[in-house]
DNA sequence: CTGTTAGCGCGTTCAG
DNA sequence: CTGAACGCGCTAACAG
């Protein structure tokens, strides 16, 4: 628990020189500086960041809001976003908010506390129900929807989803149902919006019926699947908005009887590593997560840093993968 | 941006009245406290936490090293430390380490630097390969292995292995290939042992060739079941390290057009979520993940507070799960 | 190039 | 019960 004092002290030189040898050697003569590294060897010393940062009143770390750690495509995210925060100097503070706006509240505290920069939020704006952006409060969308309020970055998510629509058109389905998640989760309008896009431009009539909502979790999967294996007119194909709901679909398919893809099709969403080792592998959108991150981190550093970036939307390219979840409809 | 100053100047009474209606409202007047409370809501006062930690000595923050943020396993065990460390005011210092010891220093300096308080680790203690314990860096093993030299949490691995391996035997099995880690990792380690143990214990000799060695992720459970099913004496069960890499095996073997669990019997470890999805559905050993998580932060805490703890090791139980992928062996 | 001085925001003496 | 004064470890401004 050595000091800079203490160093200066050993080294025989003042305090200030310390300091600059550590952060502007190249004002410091090569005699002093020989003498200052010799003592911060000597006395073992490490310089006490929290008071450093506590001068240069930045923390150098943000806090990551995420809704569910335990969604791999999140996880994706997150490594993203660390890398680049550690090329910066910046520490990641994680906030697992289980998508409650309250916890989410504690974290921003973090921030007008000063233990944190900026927040990178994770989970999707819904207008009236998510933390609304505060002035003062730097704050970024890493896989965000469409209208965000603040800075986003995304991919064009009722584009992804009419592109895989139109792809299961293609096939020859005409009754598709959507695996949704709820109502009011921003991925599931925009996504929805693209696959009522599809269908209008196909000229096929938007059924509710066909419509049943999960909340983007493996269990939520296999609930809807017997639904769907239980309706008098069945779907040939199946959109889930995310992977794990497709593979909680697949089994809830199987055990009901449904052969999958020969009976049904079904799609994903994320392209998280488990949608190639599904049975079939999931035709689905790759969304670039990692990029996402490391974009989300690289916006929120220009925030903090004081650049006035309005809402500012970026949109990464997503990739349309076909795996065997999509044979073309036989009969 | 206020500070406490500016609170004492608005409720026309001194700092150390502000700080102690904050800290310890006893010793302060009811009257001074309305004081304070009203001077606070009206210049929009938030205590600087970095110069009260600073003062304090303490970051309130601790790092979590993890070889793998997308693994589930590890990502449900970091659910159970952020809820516990939330609980008692610490924030969680995310450090994806990718397997990397080099990189794992650099999130030691947080802590050499007073950025934050301790470490919990979540890779497995490796001798001569994993960071030795310093003193001073308080450190505890939050899912480690047999033989760590610092305090540590963790399940029975040898145990469940030879619990699940016997099983296994009971089932009729005698050829019984086990999809490995790699050979320093200490949850390979221990694992194999009880693999060996339940074999002796059966008579049954431990045969090398049935030894595949993975990396605990999807694809080299893949790769593993094409080496079992070339196999000119296959195994008729695989004993897999963790879940991940037994459904990679699954897709591998059902590739390899080989039935499972009609020709081919595999059992996971872990029980992560998607152990209950696969086809067929995982037999395994589930971890109390969120458990070793908490309890894992409750004995960094104490190190922190400045307990003496030695190498404590608490083991927490685990539970076996039989689902359909290891019915009994016929003929 | 170097040392001295003055704080950053807060908690904690120690008198009153 | 309250206030003035000091210092935590460090950096920046200013002299020399």
């Amino acid at each position: 628990m050595s000091n800079i004092r203490e160093v200066s002290r050993a080294a025989g030189v003042s305090i200030a020189t310390v300091s600059r040898a550590l952060s502007n050697p190249e004002k410091v003569s090569e005699a002093a500086l020989k003498k200052v590294y010799a003592a911060i060897e000597k006395v073992g010393y490490r310089p006490n960041m929290m008071a450093r940062n506590f001068r240069a009143v930045r923390a150098y770390s943000i806090v990551v809001l995420v809704p569910n750690l335990s969604n791999l495509f999140f996880a994706t995210v997150i490594r993203g976003i660390e890398d680049a925060a550690q090329q910066k100097g910046y520490s990641v503070l994680l906030g697992d908010t289980r998508d409650s706006t309250a916890r989410e509240e504690e974290y921003i505290r973090l921030v007008e506390t000063r233990q944190a920069d900026g927040i990178l939020q994770l989970r999707p704006h819904t207008p009236g129900k998510s933390l609304e952006p505060k002035v003062a409060i730097p704050m970024v969308s890493a896989c965000g929807c469409e209208n965000t309020p603040y800075p986003s970055v995304r991919i064009d998510n009722t584009g992804a989803a009419r592109e895989i629509v139109d792809y299961l058109i293609d096939q020859g389905h005409r009754r598709i149902g959507v695996l949704s998640g709820l109502v009011d989760n921003p991925h599931a309008v925009d996504r929805l919006r693209g696959y009522k896009e599809a269908l209008a431009a196909a000229g096929i009539p938007f059924d509710p019926d066909l419509q049943i909502n999960g909340d983007f979790t493996l269990g939520s999967g296999l609930m809807a699947a017997s639904h769907f294996a239980r309706m008098k007119d069945r779907p040939t194909a199946i959109f889930s908005m995310n992977d794990e709901m497709a593979i909680g679909c697949l089994q809830g398919l199987k055990s009901a009887g449904i052969k999958v893809p020969e009976e049904m099709s079904v799609t994903g969403f994320d392209d998280i590593e488990f949608a190639r080792y599904s049975d079939p592998p999931l035709t689905t959108v790759a969304q670039p997560a990692e990029e996402l991150g490391r974009v989300g981190f690289q916006t929120l550093l220009e925030l903090i840093e004081g650049k006035e970036l309005g809402n500012t939307e970026t949109v990464l390219p997503y990739e349309f993968v076909v795996r065997k979840s999509t044979p073309p409809l036989k009969g």
